[in-house]
DNA sequence: ATTTTTTGTTTAATATATTTAACAATTTAA
DNA sequence: TTAAATTGTTAAATATATTAAACAAAAAAT
């Protein structure tokens, strides 16, 4: 077991970061990708050849690995044009911060075309989302029950209802959205 | 086995820097004796944990482990009252440089006081020695041949050949010797 | 000189890291 | 929708790190 060193976090942020699977950064570093599991859970104690391995394929030193910030996404504010894109299409979804691994709350400027649907979602993970209409019409179906909201209107449920967006308006729907735990 | 990694001169240096053995090392730490011995020859791939046990006591950061430079001995000139002693007794030996592991040439100014002597010794390793006497009067024994030297006299030896010094005069005897490699 | 400690190293025993293979859950493709 | 691929996790098998114990060599003590 790993001896109160936080190895498990710095690795997850570095991986996520690149956008690569655990199998993915696996294969090019030739440990298997059970052994990076484990090591991103703190449940191993690595030898220093497995992580040399790992970390060569970032490419990161083990020095600056372990002296590097645990990135506590220290950014605080972030201007209108340094949001993340984590939607695509006709949904757009901009990211307040790029990596949430430390935080609970992810805030998020959504916006919607005309007719973008997210289609139903059986959300498994237990999160609580709220937004806020800021322009066009959206509508939300919660369960049974169907919600047409206009600037100013506001929603607040538990996401493991099954539950969809829809931009069933003329003109570009856009809201401000906050969930936790983040659920991308 | 390890993966390229030069973690064992950076814990041998640490140590022999804080002069402790290896066992005493073992038990501030919680560790084998064994392990540190493999480790610092480079011959085990230690886990991240035992690593850390080790270091805790030095102590020092895993991180700065890593990028603290592999110490070279980067003093270069070292001052008179820095030359540090490793002799004892009526012996002194003023050694140029404290750790020596990365060098080849070990320099030293030796005093010997009236009488004092080092017995004769059967140096196992190889390695040759010279010196230069500067003040006082040394015997020399190699093998068989006493020699008897005065101020400027010099001498050149293998050092596998059992040998002796011993200040025959009355005055204290002051020698600059080399020796390579090193031999304390 | 002869013990007695202390040194660093090495081997066999054992504890544990790592892998292989399977799993359930989700995403992508069709 | 269903099927196929990809995700992260876990359990049993296996490879390897770590320890305990013994060793030879050197230093210290008697």
């Amino acid at each position: 077991m790993s001896n109160e060193i936080d190895i498990g976090i710095r690795l997850k942020n570095l991986r996520t970061e690149r956008k690569i699977s655990q199998r993915q950064l696996a294969i090019k570093s030739g440990i298997s990708n059970a052994t990076i599991s484990l090591v991103e859970n703190n449940k191993t104690n690595p030898s220093l050849g497995l992580l040399k391995q790992i970390l060569d394929v970032i490419p990161i030193s083990i020095g600056d690995f372990f002296t590097m910030d645990v990135k506590q996404e220290n950014k605080i504010v972030h201007r209108a044009d340094e949001l993340t894109e984590i939607g695509s299409g006709p949904i757009s979804y901009l990211q307040v911060g790029s990596n949430l691994n430390n935080y609970q709350l992810q805030m998020m400027l959504e916006r919607y075309q005309p007719g973008a649907d997210t289609g139903k979602s059986m959300l498994s993970h237990e999160s609580e989302e709220s937004g806020l209409v800021l322009q066009g019409r959206l509508e939300l179906t919660v369960g049974d029950e169907v919600y047409v909201l206009h600037k100013g209107d506001a929603y607040l449920f538990n996401s493991n209802f099954p539950h969809r967006f829809r931009n069933t308006g003329r003109e570009e729907c856009v809201v401000v959205s906050a969930c936790t735990p983040p659920s991308f």
